[in-house]
This record gives C-alpha cells, sequence and structure tokens, in this order.
DNA sequence: GTAACTTCTTGATTTTTGTCAAGAAAAGGA
DNA sequence: TCCTTTTCTTGACAAAAATCAAGAAGTTAC
C-alpha cells in the first residue's frame, strides 16, 4: 500500500479494491515553500491530500490578515466553495514549507462520484465531520477567553507551536500576537 | 405540491418524483414551546424540516448558557455528531415557539440513502453548504468586531431580531447582552 | 560569519467588551 | 386588568485584549 492508499484507508474504512480505485486518480504534486495552492478570488478547482509540509489558508483584508486554518500532513485540502459550488475563494492558500501533495482534478474528482458507487457516501461523511469540527470551533469562539482556547488547541496539536509562525497560529485562534505571547509565557511561571 | 415538497425541490433541484420519494418519508410532528426535540447528551436519531416556528441550539455550561444556533422556518434541524455517528450531543434543541416540523427517524432516513441514488450526493452538497457557512462564521468570530458582527446578522436576518430574545442572539454573535443593546442603541443615533 | 530581515517578546497605554447592579419596559398568566 | 416574571437598558466599574513602540531573538541569504 502507497502512503496514499493507507490514508484513505483510514480515513473511509472500504475495501482494498476501492481503496486502490480512489487513489489512482490522484496525482503527486509538488509546493514549494510560498509557493501558492490557490489565490483569493480564483476557483479551486482541485482536491489535494496533503502528505508532508504545511499550508496557510489566510485572507487578505485591507487592514489586517487573517489566517483561517493551517493545513496539516493527512488532511485534505481544497476550497469547497469552488470545487463543488463554482465560487470564487476568499482565502488564498500558500505553502509555508515545501510540500507533497496528491491531487485530483475536478474533472477527474466529478469522474470518481460517477464511477465509484460509495464515493458520495464516503464523501459525504468526510464533510459531515469536517462540519461538526467547524461546530466545536464556532463553540469555542463564542465560549471561550483567548487562554482556553490557546490550551484546546494546544492540547490538540502541540508540534503545531514549533513549526508554525506563531503570529499565524494567534490569528487562528482570534487574538494578536502580543497576547498569545503573554498567554504562552503565563504558562511557564 | 406540498410545502416540505416545495422545500425539498428549491434546495436539491431533483425531478418531481424524487421529490415526492423524499418527501413521502418525513412524517408531520409538533414541538410545543418550550418543549425539547433534544435534549444535551442524547444520541440525536431524527432529521427535521422546520416549517414553521423557531428553535434554539444552546450549550448549558456550569457558569453560563451559550447559544450556538437559532432554527428558521425551511432549514432542516438535527445533530450530525448523532444522526451520522451515532454520538451524544454537547447542545440541546428547544422550541422557542410552537413549531411543526416535517420528521425522518433514522431507521428511514438510512434506507432512504439506499433506495435513492441521488440521496447522497444531494445530502453531501448539502451538508457542504452547511460547512462553507461555518467557514464564514468562523471568518467572522475571527476577524470582526462586535458591531460587525450585529450589522452582519442584522443585514441577513432582520426580523430575527423581533422574533428571537435579543440575550439569544448576543450569545450566538459572541457577546453579552449588555453589549448588544449599547450597540444597537449606537445604531439609532 | 555577518548583515538583513523576520518573528517574537515586553512594557505602557488605550480600546473593547464584560461584570455587576438597578430600574424600565415588555410579555405572560390569573 | 393587574400582578408577576422575564427581558432589556443604562451606568459605573473591572477585566480582557488590542495597539503602539522598541528591542531581543531567531532565520535566511550572501
Amino acid at each position: 500500500m502507497t502512503a496514499l492508499e493507507q490514508y484513505i484507508s483510514s480515513y473511509f474504512g472500504v475495501p482494498e479494491e476501492d481503496v486502490a480505485a480512489i487513489s489512482s486518480y490522484f496525482k503527486p504534486q509538488q509546493l514549494r515553500k510560498q509557493e501558492y495552492y490557490l489565490k483569493a478570488g480564483q476557483v479551486c478547482d482541485t482536491l489535494s491530500f496533503q502528505h508532508s509540509g504545511l499550508t496557510r489558508f489566510f485572507v487578505q483584508l485591507p487592514e489586517k490578515e487573517v489566517t483561517q486554518w493551517i493545513g496539516t500532513p493527512a488532511y485534505f485540502m481544497t476550497d469547497l466553495n469552488g470545487l463543488m459550488f463554482g465560487k470564487p475563494s476568499r482565502w488564498s492558500i500558500q505553502a509555508l514549507e515545501d510540500c507533497e501533495l496528491f491531487t485530483i482534478h475536478k474533472k477527474d474528482y466529478l469522474a470518481l462520484g460517477e464511477q465509484m458507487p460509495a464515493w458520495h457516501e464516503l464523501e459525504k461523511k468526510f464533510i459531515a465531520r469536517c462540519f461538526t469540527y467547524m461546530e466545536d470551533r464556532v463553540f469555542n469562539l463564542l465560549a471561550m477567553s483567548a487562554e482556553q482556547r490557546y490550551q484546546w488547541l494546544f492540547g490538540q496539536h502541540p508540534a503545531l507551536f514549533n513549526q508554525v509562525p506563531l503570529q499565524f497560529l494567534a490569528s487562528m485562534l482570534g487574538m494578536t500576537p502580543e497576547t498569545l505571547s503573554r498567554i504562552r509565557k503565563k504558562q511557564l511561571m
């Protein structure tokens, strides 16, 4: 089994022949550090599995830049607004370091849905998980203080704080870099 | 066409015979004011179309209560964590006023997926839209001030502010009732 | 290795938002 | 209708987080 096949198998829990069929649609792609996977305003027409490297989803506002998400290995990357609804993206996706991806283009993505009966259901469940994760994020932003949000993210992905510039994590947590710095200082004392 | 059929048709854009097939699975259900559709800790095993009335999704914390969402007519209501993954709900769903629902139970919901080939794809797209909406909500909470968030919600659903106790809307917007009250006063001047 | 650049930390200060408390307004029930 | 209960508003104050500014630490490129 290739790395991609293992990922697909663990995600979707489908028979091995389906795993092979699905993964055959995905093609290797390199992304160099700083390179863009997608630029704001473009219509995203790919879906990628992130095998290695880190990516950043961000929105450029007139006054500031907002990091919506950090893409990490073993997760999928796309802009659903583009892939599913043909709408332009509000954010850019940029590589924070060199990345190895497995990418499927929209044409093949649609073919996959037609040729593999179970695909829509698998994808539905996958997107549903993403939705419930977003529900959690909204809840955290509604109910928790900056410090509690930090602890939540640190509890889930401690390694991120050594890999990603802290200013991006601060933004993703809904606080300024200064606030994150002070929270982290307090944790040490 | 019944009201339910019209809703399904407008949501999913499917042929009329499919609309009839889908809607035949949904049964009318009444919910009295204050009654619970779901209580925190229960596993949600229904999916309902909200024909009339308003509902509130909220989490009861030791110190405070957090309103995550207000359910309005012409939208679906469920807890995906329960319906799709069999997990207990973190929030309760309660009727703010008498509600008329069309409800499908999990058993029939699963049957629908098996008997109607297009169902999973329709549902996938529907959940994907919910996901992109949650992306917007997260972005708003990350990037906007309390006042901007108010204006955003008011721009989308001005009528809500006459129908729902403002304390619930304040919570859903991530602010206190006092802050919302002051923002609304400022809008008038 | 060093210069240039980026990122992080720290302090002082301001702004935003939350908390507490009391009264006003509105809604609901007998 | 009037009484009770809930919801909303307002003011005074406190706390949380943002802003501004400067310097330290860390990275990167030559």
